[in-house]
DNA sequence: CCAGACGTTGTT
DNA sequence: GTCTGG
DNA sequence: CCAGACGTTGTT
DNA sequence: GTCTGG
């Protein structure tokens, strides 16, 4: 799945994705939820942007915005023959930064939310996808979807699905503009060793709230 | 041919 | 049960 | 993803 | 826009 994730900025970002720096502001998020706008990287001929995208992929063919409410995930099993995700698979892919990521463990009927974290680096990288919708106005809207893989070892124990992560090399032919063949061998699951979990307060099941205590373990 | 869908998740 | 809002 | 609503009328 | 179902 993949449905809330946080997102803490740093000085780090520009350097790791080596994006052409813009006044973009950039705010601590400890709960993101599906269709709020927030920071992803692509590539504009030879650079890299940040762009603010919200997330739920609207399709360019669209003729009401709100399918993009049911697109916040693509399955990488079959990305390449869903019609909202096969042309944003060859020409608009993203990365999507995220500090960690939410899953949650059904116990009978409790929810109860765990925290994923890098065990070493400050960000994952997610792979998406984006589209380009044209409003009313004829105004730009960009949005993504965040595509997901079977779970790794240690998400299996939550959760049976789980965001695809790039690692360092995988970022950059990720964004190229490269026939997209030779990329969908990255939709993996992540290394287990290069992350850790543990759970976390019921509190950030309620997307109204947004604290930093929501990514701390919970004694 | 036209009309209608276009998605994932979890739960039953 | 299913949709909407965050 | 989860939480919360899910309806209409008339009156203030 | 493009595919599927009827």
């Amino acid at each position: 799945m993949c449905g809330r994730y946080s997102f803490i900025p740093s000085e780090k970002l520009f350097l790791k994705y080596k994006t052409v720096q813009t006044n973009y502001v950039f705010l601590p998020r400890y709960n993101v939820c599906p269709g709020e706008n927030m920071p992803v990287v692509f590539k504009k001929g030879n650079d890299n942007y940040f762009a603010e995208m919200k997330w739920g992929l609207i399709p360019f063919w669209a003729k009401d915005k709100k399918i993009g409410d049911n697109m916040i995930n693509a399955r990488a099993e079959t990305i390449e023959e869903k019609p909202s995700f096969k042309q944003p698979l060859k020409t608009k892919r993203c990365i999507i930064p995220a500090s960690g990521f939410y899953e949650w463990k059904r116990e009978g009927k409790e929810n109860v939310p765990h925290y994923f974290s890098p065990a070493n680096d400050a960000y994952f990288s997610f792979a998406g996808v984006y589209d380009i919708w044209k409003d009313k106005h004829e105004q730009d809207i960009y949005s993504y979807a965040i595509i997901t893989t079977q779970a790794n070892e240690i998400v299996d124990k939550i959760h049976d699905r789980m965001p695809v992560i790039l690692n360092e090399a995988g970022e950059e032919q990720w964004l190229q503009n490269s026939n997209y063949h030779s990329v969908l061998g990255l939709l993996k699951p992540y290394d287990s060793k290069k992350m850790q979990v543990y759970q976390v307060s019921k509190e950030v099941n309620s997307s109204k709230m947004d604290l930093a205590e929501f990514i701390l373990p919970q004694e």
